[in-house]
Order: structure tokens, then C-alpha cells, then sequence
DNA sequence: ACGAACCACCACAGCAAAGTAGCGGTTTAT
DNA sequence: ATAAACCGCTACTTTGCTGTGGTGGTTCGT
């Protein structure tokens, strides 16, 4: 690939990204104004809508995929790992905020969105047998609470710098808002 | 009114709802269609498409405002009136499980729906100073994650009976998911 | 029972967006 | 420097949805 052709690439998936974060029906048209771009251009690296939309996708997974990388959920200590989770996941929230329920991609892509939810899954269950986290949540619940807080978090406080963000998400998360 | 009319009014308000719930741009058609009746039908009732929604949008609201008055949150203790709020939430938010986000709507909706956040916002005021949440969280996020918790749990385990998942969405906002 | 209100089944115009085509000009890699 | 790859532009067809009109049949209120 040249190189223009990346960097229209790059900057038609993160307007992409944004737009269809506040309304899932933008048009591949507002997507190129925004990007800078023309709308053939668009259609010449991604067949239809649908590829496009996968396109974003794939890049949020990509980056989620790192943060996951990073935090070394394995080995590294329950509470730092968590910590440097939640911070990931708000960075990739932030660069791609578009949710993973308008996703009707006929690719491969579920399979890795499973996979990451499969990693995510273990390292809760090592923080509930290290007893950090209940153990007596309904299944998928930890999960669901943590990518929903995080997500939270990241759209509604742009304000708050990332770090700062998952200080208050691992927080919350753990000890809820309770005084005292 | 007439009854029949009533009951297709009903009808169509509750699968717009759950139509709207998993894709913000079905169609009309769709929705007529998930409610057994006829696309006319609709348009007798709403001018347009963007009267439907607001139509779908009021009656969730009034569904909230009734469980806010059921919670007397000005004068029950803190404790009961937080867990009948959320219990209330989460029955509407499962009978009208559209978010907030896709209204554009022109009326005065968003009038009601900033009171109605006002209200819960004095409520949760209240909370803090009586000492039972922390007071020191940024602006507004007591009210997100309220809202964000209770939403969750209500979309993502609809096999939670409704007093169960009250119970759990408020010790989880309280307390979070710490063992021990 | 009986009139009025409501409904379902076409059918139609208008529109917005998807996707396609070709051409002249520009950028990139070698 | 040059050829290949890429881009922007304009224009076109197709498709699906919106909103409207009419007609005959059905259901509700009294």
C-alpha cells in the first residue's frame, strides 16, 4: 500500500469511528467529508458499507488487542494488571469509541471479539480465586460491569485524562461509591 | 380513543421500543410489522417517523416519572428510596429498553428528561450528605453511574427476575465487586 | 342493530443513500 | 524521470424508506 493511501486510510477509519459513535446511520458520504476524502475513495478500500464498518471494528479490536497485550493478565499481579487493563481499555475507547453492539460483520471478527472476552474472562476468574473480586456474580457479570464502567467512564468524562479516568474506574469497579 | 385503537397505540409503542432498542434505524415498516399491524396505521396515529420515536421516548418517560414518585425520594430513608428507584428503572428500562442518546426530538421531551435528572440529581445530593455515597466524585457521575449500572443489568440479564437484579445493581453501586 | 370510527391491502411519488463508471490530474516509489 | 498507483470530480442507476391517497371491509360504542 503507498503511502498517501494509509494515511487516507487511517483518517477515514478514525472519522469513521467517531460519527458512528454518536449516530450509527452516518452515511459513507459524512463519513469521507469528514475524513477529508472522497467518497470513491472510500469505496476503493472497502467494497460496500458493511466492509467499512468491519474496518473500524477490526482497528478498535486491534487496539484492544494491545492494551490486553500490555497488561500481561497472566503474570503480573491481580491489582496492577487490572489497573493497566482498565487504562488500555479507556485509551482504545477514547481513539475508537464506537460500541461492539453494531456489529453485524459477516467476517471473522466475532471469533476475536470472543477471544478477547475469553482472555478478559480467565484473568477474572485468577482475580476471584486470588480473592479480589466476588465469586458469586452471575456469569459474564464482573465482565460485563468492568467493559461497561470503563466505557462509561470514557464517553461521558472526555474531560477526565486517562490515567486519572482509570484510577476512578478501578475504584468504583471495586469498592463502589459508598462513603467512607 | 377508541379501544382498539388503544391497544394497537400500546402495541406499537412497546416493539418500537424493542425494535429501536437493537437497531436506532429500523424501519417503520418494521415496526408496524413486529406490532401485527399495518404500516397506515402507524401513520395515522404519528405524523411521522420522528413523532413515533418521540412517542416511544415519552412513554418510557412516563414510565420513569411514575417510578420516581413511587420512590418518594425526598422523604423515605436514603437507603429504601435508592433501592426502589433502581427497581423501578430497571421494570421500565426492560419494558422500554431505548436509551436516552437517539432523541433529536424537537418537543419538549428534553425539558422532562433534564427534570427528571434534576430530581434523581437532588436525590443522590441527599445521599451524600446523609453519608451514605462519597461526595467527592466529579460532577454528575453518581447520576451516570447509577443510570449505567441499572441499564446494564437490565439489558444484559433479562433472565434476573426484577427485585433480584434491584438487589445487585445496588449493593454492586455501593459496594462494587470486591470480595469479602 | 347501526352509524361512526378504525383497519388492512394495494398503489404511487419523492427522496436519500448505496454502489458503479470513466477521466484527467497528482503523488509516490524506484 | 518515469511508470504505476492513487486521487478527486461529476454523473448515473438502483434500492429501500418515507409519507400520502383511496377503497372496501371490520370492529367498537351506544
Amino acid at each position: 500500500m503507498r503511502a498517501d493511501a494509509a494515511r487516507n486510510l487511517d483518517a477515514v477509519l478514525q472519522a469513521g469511528a467517531r460519527l458512528l459513535a454518536e449516530d450509527p446511520g452516518v452515511s459513507v458520504a459524512a463519513i469521507a467529508t469528514a475524513a477529508g476524502v472522497d467518497r470513491r475513495t472510500v469505496y476503493r478500500q472497502f467494497p460496500n458499507r458493511e466492509a467499512l464498518l468491519c474496518g473500524v471494528f477490526e482497528a478498535k479490536l486491534e487496539a484492544l488487542e494491545a492494551a490486553l497485550d500490555q497488561s500481561r493478565l497472566a503474570e503480573a499481579p491481580v491489582g496492577v494488571a487490572l489497573h493497566k487493563l482498565v487504562e488500555g481499555v479507556i485509551a482504545a475507547n477514547r481513539s475508537y469509541p464506537v460500541g461492539p453492539e453494531q456489529l453485524t460483520c459477516s467476517s471473522g471478527l466475532s471469533e476475536r471479539y470472543a477471544e478477547q472476552r475469553a482472555r478478559v474472562g480467565a484473568f477474572l476468574r485468577r482475580a476471584a480465586d486470588e480473592g479480589l473480586v466476588r465469586a458469586d456474580l452471575p456469569d459474564g457479570m464482573a465482565y460485563a460491569l468492568l467493559y461497561g464502567i470503563v466505557s462509561l467512564l470514557a464517553r461521558e468524562f472526555p474531560d477526565l485524562e486517562c490515567g486519572r479516568a482509570a484510577d476512578l474506574a478501578v475504584e468504583i469497579l471495586l469498592d463502589g461509591i459508598r462513603s467512607g
